[in-house]
DNA sequence: GAAAAAAGTTGAACCGGTTCATTTTTCTAG
DNA sequence: CTAGAAAAATGAACCGGTTCAACTTTTTTC
């Protein structure tokens, strides 16, 4: 049987995630207390952080469901991409961009991505890291499949190509996310002014 | 005459600036306190705000002197490339690593990276963001003058080629502040890897 | 089922960045 | 040279993330 003790585990750390997934969208990050999680959650302020190291790794694991969901939907795309390197590419792109304003703020995702940056080395940032590194490797996929259906020249390594798209990919959504102003719609066409030329060169059949 | 009060002021001034060059080489940005800084430069905590708008701030500052020394010299290289795509933005950008520990640590770097990413809007961080453009604008100044010589296919626009480089190069720099171990050796290569393809491709003359 | 052990909860205290009312210094007018 | 104004320096107090010793609840043992 679960036990009594590991089902209220349970219970309270998803009321706490719960309260901050809530209290994030509304009030964004900065500005909500760990106080105010406890109270939304029913619990004290020292239960939160028997649950989260600390409030970055709250964000973090909210961060980090959103990145499941779009890892998952891009599986499917990198397995099956349509024909052409471009089209495919980025329909990959473009899923990630469009699900990413689902349950987070831009404001969220500045945040967590500082996090990474700022301390490499803790749990939550490895974690952050670790998302990230999927991602990239799902761009090499993809690749890797076009490479083999001949979209792509056969002399490029994939992995290669597929870290350059995934830096621009990442850049250019750090630029997105630090423009409280920028629409969707403009970080879509700055990617696609890149990877166009970009796609076009990678799948031309060399000079001789 | 200057006047005593404006004397006093750049005298300070300069003063708390050295001590946090100092301080944050030695121990490290996050274990500097407001307080040790204040007291190395022999003036009060408060005073220290009358300088600089926050601990952030004096960071940028010192980020932003080593910036504008490689910004000089990059100058110099984007004007007068040597000869071949690749040889020249390797050497541009090799000029930007090599001279980035020069008085920064990779901690030093990443807090403020994380800083501009996390308050894009606050002075600071558009003044780091202002950095990165202006690098930017190097490299797309540099295939201009490549594409300019014919050594750059006449179709490709530089601006596009330049931020895909720059994010490139600016993502692989994440990484690289991220991992205390990785040398610069390594970073180099790693560039090196996804610039010369790339630069192989932007060369070569179209298919038809 | 009672006692001891283990696990978990709690909130007051700590710490360091930041603010601001007060004090000190410098400048200006007469 | 002095009084008043302007500018700047000061450090105690504030604020919120984090810690930890004391307390409560659950589980285990006999």
């Amino acid at each position: 049987m679960p036990g009594l003790r590991e089902e209220q585990k349970a219970k309270r750390e998803k009321r706490i995630l719960q309260a901050a997934v809530s209290k994030f969208r509304e009030c964004g990050y900065d500005s909500v207390r760990i106080e105010d999680l406890a109270q939304l959650a029913g619990v004290s302020v020292g239960t939160v952080y028997n649950y989260y190291q600390n409030k970055g790794d709250i964000l973090i694991a909210t961060v980090a469901m959103e990145v499941e969901e779009v890892l998952q939907i891009g599986q499917n795309i990198a397995d099956q991409p349509p024909n052409g390197a471009e089209k495919a590419l980025l329909k990959l792109i473009f899923n990630y961009y469009d699900h990413s304003l689902n349950y987070l703020t831009k404001e969220m995702w500045r945040t967590a991505m500082a996090l990474s940056i700022e301390h490499p080395g803790t749990p939550n940032g490895r974690r952050y890291t670790e998302l990230d590194r999927r991602l990239g490797q799902q761009v090499t996929n993809l690749i890797a499949t076009l490479q083999g259906r001949g979209e792509i020249r056969a002399g490029l390594d994939p992995a290669v190509l597929g870290q350059l798209v995934f830096n621009n990919l990442n850049m250019e959504f750090i630029e997105f996310v630090k423009d409280e102003k920028m629409p969707l719609k403009t970080l879509r066409n700055r990617v696609t002014a890149q990877i166009a030329p970009f796609a076009r060169m990678i799948a031309e059949e060399g000079p001789e």
